[in-house]
DNA sequence: TTATTTCCGTTGTTATTCCAACTGATTTAT
DNA sequence: ATAAATCAGTTGGAATAACAACGGAAATAA
């Protein structure tokens, strides 16, 4: 468990407190460990809410798959990052969308009330975690409002660079990697995967991109 | 202002403050109240993040457009309803989205830091307002999940009908009036206003939907 | 290594959407 | 009441995406 404290440490979730307020803290959360293997899921579409996930090694996929199979990716989240939060938070009936491991994964369930009502113990940091958690579904507001604009866009090209625009920004360079193969990418901007080939290969032959497996470049001017 | 109060207590963002506890509530969080007009916006795209608003009369709706004047509707907000309080909350540099009045519009706006920190005050409700901002930000998570499962749809009356079908769910009914025009609810879906007339015209016709200006009905088999 | 599976690019056909332009209807302004 | 402006539906042609099917490359398993 030793090593799983230095990603909660990254986790947006506990920012701002301090090293040696950190034991009692995860004690007191007292979260399930569970391991979870590729394409494993964690929450299906559907499910009563329970817990807030947290990603301790590897990475989760959310996703929503229509009556006829076609499976659509709303966000991937890596080590350190939150999932199911929304779903608690709004005490929603149900969840509307499932939660997979995109690789092999190991996940912290935590109960929401552990983490934003104030427990009689010495620990007092729930004040700081329900601000970091204000915090935490205000960003994914905003990552779903950047996604809605990929979606918007009309063509397939105009996606693909409202997409990898916003990844270059994230990484600050023009270089990075996505992490996704193309029939994720493909599910992720909701376009047919073949289609997204030829126009990958047009865009690097008309120069505005380069690209070799997951890694892209943007090609400026 | 006291016409206001009975909006503020339908607000969400109030829920669960009882009558006698309520004017020192409003009294502490001391917002400006502004009127606009149709079309007026209030929270230009690019601003830095302000007062979390509240609309007291009216609707707002949260825009953004693309370089080219092409607007996309994200989200439409009204009495009662709050905006720009993801912005806030995620701390960000600046809105990412636009906010203007769709009609006649009342709004209250207050200061993030107000609402979320425990003032000197004998105003003890601060907590519950927590509380209630992270449910209201995980509702408006679920909201932009559901328009985005709108926006994977691929074909024009997909979308539709995931809207409509959406829309008649929240009225509990199968008639129901929605909140745009035929270009306003173009934008929403991002397809054309001429496609989407046609595409009605045909899922009428196949007696799937019956519409009237902006009163829907779902046929159900 | 060999076999198997997965992944990715390509192509041609079909189906849909986009676009532009026009008309009639409704609403708003004068 | 009349004029002007906005809104909604229709149509035809141009552009684009979806679909299906294939072949080769790369990764994985035996």
């Amino acid at each position: 468990m030793s090593e799983n404290f230095s990603v909660l440490k990254k986790c947006p979730l506990f920012a701002g407190i301090s090293g040696s307020d950190f034991n009692p803290l995860i004690t007191c959360l007292s979260g399930k460990l569970r391991r979870c293997s590729k394409d494993e899921t964690i929450i299906f579409e559907g499910d009563a809410p329970g817990a807030v996930g947290i990603v301790l090694s590897g990475s989760v996929r959310v996703t929503k798959d229509d009556y006829f199979g076609n499976r659509n990716i709303i966000s991937e989240i890596g080590a350190g990052g939150i999932f199911a939060e929304a779903v608690v938070c709004a005490q929603a009936e149900a969840s509307p969308v499932s939660v997979t491991a995109a690789e092999e994964t190991e996940v912290m369930l935590t109960g929401y009330s552990k983490i934003v009502t104030s427990c009689s113990s010495a620990c007092g940091f729930h004040n700081r975690l329900v601000m970091n958690m204000l915090q935490v579904l205000g960003q994914k507001n905003l990552s779903l409002v950047d996604k809605l604009e990929h979606l918007t866009k009309r063509s397939t090209r105009e996606k693909v660079l409202s997409y990898l625009s916003e990844q270059a920004k994230r990484a600050g360079s023009d270089s990075f990697i996505i992490p996704f193969n193309r029939q994720e990418l493909a599910d992720y901007l909701s376009v047919e995967r073949s289609a997204l080939s030829a126009e990958l290969s047009k865009m690097q032959s008309d120069g505005i991109i380069r690209f070799r497996k997951n890694r892209f470049e943007l090609i400026g001017k």
